[in-house]
RNA sequence: GCGGGGGUGGCUGAGCCUGGCCAAAAGCGGCGGACUUAAGAUCCGCUCCCGUAGGGGUUCGAGGGUUCAAAUCCCUUCUCCCGCACCA
């Protein structure tokens, strides 16, 4: 690197040392509010990647903002501290996951501070202490109490790599991968511990509607997830087994049910088993649940039809999943593909009863007689269509919806029902590295709940071995019935440490209470989290067991708050050539490098205006490169000119009040004003946003402005570039908040590098206020459109007309009336504009000119919109004028029509002035 | 299949909700110029077509429609991406 590179280490090294020393990011328990900015706490896996680094960087920059803004900011930081990789860590290395993970913590923690991260550190969460997993224990107690625990025994997903069950969200695709070792999972009966998520089904579903702050993606695939239908639920009579339920959706079709299946796994079918050879060999060899085509067998059996009696065939079918409805379906090959291709493929019969609503049309031509609804040809595919009833006896010509509603009524012994895909949260784990489920099985009692004052159990000491190590670990395995006093046995299953995470926000409220989870009036104060950030692949799972634990905390342990996330942000990734990281592609770039080659600020800096957040970018070399360049000479810039600044007048300057600027004085001075106030401003709203990338564009270009500004005039208004730099300094301050700290403490005449205390303590950014802008969006708008186009006239002017070398260049305002007659003519409604216009003395004295300039107005009537006032106009084209002079190398005149000969003036027009070339 | 989000100038990508200063931001790439011994960096322009005074023409996946006016609203259609899925 060059001249143009900073001392970016000693610099980041100075601020971190001073933030640390100041307690800067504390945040006191008596705050009232806080806005409480949240990144998903990272599980320490070693070393940051470029997705921690993008997503503390947006939580950062957030933090700091509000914290610029004056509100009390909450930002903690913590570790998802057990799990699995720990454990395959510890056996690699012959050690044990507590010294792993902590060791990664500690690595990563220092890397967090050397990003620059202002964390209140002393709110710092660790899941794997007994300090924050016996509340993991007590909630768990809490909620068996509460009648949200169960234990069942499950059919569970098992992998036989990770030996340990997933929960359904942790299985992936089509070939049930596990998500973290990608080994096929495998199916076990065990004893399991579930969370009664399913009886929050309903709320969870309906509450995703309000969580406007959150993207619609994940809302949606919440929606998808809970999958909740309404249908009907209603029992066939099969030989010899009794009634056996069946849910379905389309009852309206019952008249067309030609043969009932029942899955592989159903009770039925593995009572025939044992006698059925057919069956038998089906279910163990043939039954393919994962392939394309349906495979049945016939069981010899008939069920009876709830409201026609027929006998239809009962089929033991693979396509029948357990899992799904009651494992039993009725099935409509007539309208109803998957049930179609097995008819198909059986030779089933294919009955229609549903025909296509007659079209409103034929309806009325055919009045008379009433439309006979066309039955649809099903024998090549089926028809799934809602529609009119037929072959339904009395039900004939009713429409499904309503057919459903008297059928479920009419049958006997059916009701409506309500099907969810969510199934109940089963959070046993058969590993060590995590929290114990505090239950002692007794051979007496059963199964008993820890008591309250025995929590936590504590984890014993690691045995490497093959299995669970709570299975192994003898001593601690044994104790005694909380009930009955006589021996007994802890239960060796841990949670899965999604548990963990479903209340961690909740932790930081109050990290070092002994009494409770969370204290509960602060949180009600502080909570909800307003803007919570990380990754995408959370949607589901995380993101609804958090909203789970909320709803259930709020009905029983007075939490007046129903859903833990505001505001929701789900980063896009950042890639390498279109390609997310990974160690496995061997294309990861390392935030060390990063740092220690360019620094902390570049880094961050380039992550945030290289896109919007939610989306993926691609990371850049050259990209890092250019952006460290900047910051290089945006410090050269306040290097220079600091002294000055500082001398003209510390007060002023430093602190960016407003300056008194005006364009008779000192044109050029006050065209860098408005643009310190227009760069205020659109900043300021982008950042709001969360659209960094926008807010520090115009950050970044306020710099080159200003570079300008220093470069073209002789001697700068140090006022003027002060406040400028002061701004600038402050708008990417929550981004690049070192250098920004630097060069706050430099404009004030300090030189943190001979007296890093004074500077700490007068000079931090922290301590200012964001800059106020004096103009508001739309102004500032105005005023750019006005001077780009007013600029690129010229361009094309001297462009088409061949001006070789200009000798003058005058630019000429419209006159007042102008405006005038513009906004007569935009609040008009009158047909006859011109007559309207014409009322006015002032502008009927202008007699023709009002007249051609009424029908202009007139012509284009409908899109119409005002312009600045004249005098606006003028001061903003007299600020930019130094532009066109150094661009074209002539003077520049800027004067009012009234000031000037009638036939230049002609042609002004309020947001665009006449202008006048002399070659 | 169902649900969600897209298709914009050489590329990336804003705009679309709330129609009109939108031939359409910004960045990249390309071209020209300034600076420099030179390169790099930086700065100033240009980058759909035509045009000797700011003009005109044709564009925003395709096709229709609404409107004085459509990238923006409506309908149809093609296509890409993401999530879920033998879901009863």
């Amino acid at each position: 690197m060059t001249d143009e590179g900073y001392d970016h280490a000693a610099i980041e090294r100075r601020w971190q040392d001073a933030w640390e020393a100041a307690n800067a990011y504390r945040t006191p328990d008596d705050v009232a509010d806080p806005t409480y900015v949240l990144g998903m706490y990272p599980y320490p896996s070693g070393k940051l990647h470029m997705g921690h680094v993008r997503n503390y960087t947006i939580t950062d920059a957030y933090a700091r903002y509000r914290r610029l803004r004056g509100d009390d900011v909450l930002h903690p930081m913590g570790w998802d501290a057990f799990g699995l990789p720990a454990e395959n860590a510890a056996k690699e290395r012959d050690t044990n996951p507590r010294d792993w993970t902590f060791d990664c913590i500690e690595t990563m923690k220092g890397q967090m501070k050397s990003m620059g991260f202002g964390y209140d550190w002393d709110r710092e969460i660790t899941t794997c202490t007994p300090d924050y997993y016996r509340w993991n224990q007590w909630l768990f107690t809490r909620f068996h109490e509460e009648g949200l625990v169960e234990r069942r025994d499950a059919a569970v997903n098992w992998c036989p790599s990770c030996e340990t069950v997933l929960a359904d969200e942790q299985v992936e695709g089509e070939a049930e991968l596990c998500w973290r070792c990608d080994t096929p999972v495998e199916t076990r009966d065990l004893e399991q511990w579930f969370l009664k998520i399913t009886e929050y089904a309903d709320e969870l579903l309906d509450a995703i509607d309000d969580l406007e702050g959150w993207p619609n993606s994940v809302r949606q695939m919440q929606r998808n997830w809970i999958g909740r239908q309404y249908g009907t639920e209603l029992s066939f009579e099969v030989e010899g087994h009794g009634d056996v339920e069946a849910f379905t959706t389309r009852v309206d079709t019952i008249h067309g049910a030609t043969f009932f299946a029942l899955a592989p796994d159903h009770p039925i079918s593995e009572e025939l088993a044992e006698t059925d050879a057919d069956v038998r060999r089906f279910i163990e060899e043939e039954a393919d649940p994962d392939g394309d085509e349906p495979n049945g067998v016939e069981t010899g059996l008939t069920a009876e039809n709830p409201v026609t009696g027929e006998a239809i065939p009962v089929y033991v079918a693979d396509f029948v999943l357990s899992e799904v409805g009651t494992g039993a379906l009725m099935a409509v090959p007539a309208h109803d593909e998957r049930d179609h291709a097995f008819a198909e493929k059986k030779g089933i019969e294919i009955r229609p009863v549903i025909a296509p609503e007659p079209k409103a049309a034929d309806a009325e031509e055919a009045d008379a007689e009433e439309a006979e609804p066309t039955i649809p040809d099903v024998e090549e595919a089926a028809f799934t269509d809602d529609g009119v009833l037929v072959n339904s006896g009395e039900y004939d010509g009713l429409d499904s919806e309503t057919a459903r509603e008297r059928l479920t009524e009419d049958i006997d012994g059916a009701s409506e029902a309500t099907q969810y895909q969510l199934r109940d949260w089963g959070i046993s784990r058969q590993r060590y590295w995590g929290t114990p489920i505090p239950v002692v099985h007794c051979p007496d009692c059963g199964p008993v709940m820890v008591p309250e004052d025995d929590l936590p159990v504590e984890l014993p000491e690691f045995i490497n071995t093959t299995g669970n190590p709570l299975d192994a670990a003898e001593e601690w395995k044994e104790t005694t019935c909380p009930e009955c006093g006589g021996p007994a046995e802890r239960e060796t299953d841990t949670m899965d440490t999604f548990v963990d995470s479903s209340w961690y926000p909740l932790r930081y409220v109050s990290p070092d209470l002994e009494e409770a989870p969370f204290d509960l009036e602060r949180a009600n104060d502080w909570m909800p989290v307003d803007q919570y950030v990380g990754g995408i692949e959370h949607a589901v799972m995380h993101l609804l067991y958090s909203r789970f634990f909320t709803k259930v905390l709020a009905d029983h342990e007075g939490l007046e708050h129903r859903e833990p996330f505001e505001n929701l942000l789900a980063q896009g990734m950042v890639q390498l050539e279109g390609e997310k990281m990974s160690k496995s592609k061997g294309n990861v770039v390392s935030p060390q490098r990063i740092v220690e080659e360019y620094g902390a600020d570049t880094a961050r800096l380039f992550m945030m205006q290289a896109a919007q957040p939610e989306r993926d970018f691609d990371w850049s070399e050259e990209g890092v490169r250019s952006t460290n360049r900047f910051l290089g000479r945006l410090q050269a810039l306040v290097e220079e000119h600091a002294d000055a600044i500082a001398a003209a007048d510390a007060a002023t300057a430093g602190s960016g009040a407003a300056v008194d600027v005006s364009v008779e004085d000192d044109p050029i001075a006050a065209y860098v004003t408005d643009e310190v106030d227009a760069a205020v401003a659109i900043a300021t709203a982008e950042y709001d946003d969360l659209t960094f990338n926008v807010a520090l564009r115009e950050a970044q270009e306020l710099v080159r402005t200003l570079r300008s500004y220093a470069d073209y005039v002789d001697d700068p208004d140090p006022a003027v570039l002060g406040r400028g730099l002061s701004a600038a300094v402050r708008l990417l301050a929550p981004v690049t908040p070192h250098l920004a700290e630097e060069l706050y403490a430099r404009l004030q005449g300090m030189d943190p590098t001979d007296d890093p205390e004074s500077a700490v303590t007068e000079g931090v950014v922290l301590a200012a206020a964001w800059p106020e802008a004096a103009v508001d969006r739309e102004t500032v708008r105005k005023r750019r459109r006005l001077v780009e186009n007013t600029r690129e006239d010229v361009r094309q002017i001297v462009d088409v007309a061949g001006i070789e070398d200009p000798e003058s260049i005058d630019v000429v305002v419209a006159p007042d009336w102008k405006y005038d007659a513009l906004e007569i003519a935009i609040d008009s409604d009158a047909d006859n504009l011109i007559g309207e216009l014409m009322a006015e003395d002032h502008i009927r004295e202008r007699g023709d000119a009002a007249a051609a300039y009424g029908q202009d107005l007139q012509a284009e009537r409908e899109a119409l919109s005002m312009t600045l006032r004249g005098d606006a106009e003028y001061e903003a084209l007299r600020a930019a004028a130094w532009l066109i002079e150094r661009e074209f190398d002539a003077p520049v005149t800027v004067v009012r029509a009234e000031a000037t000969a009638d036939d230049v003036a002609r042609n002004a027009e309020p947001g665009r002035p006449a202008i006048d070339i002399e070659e």
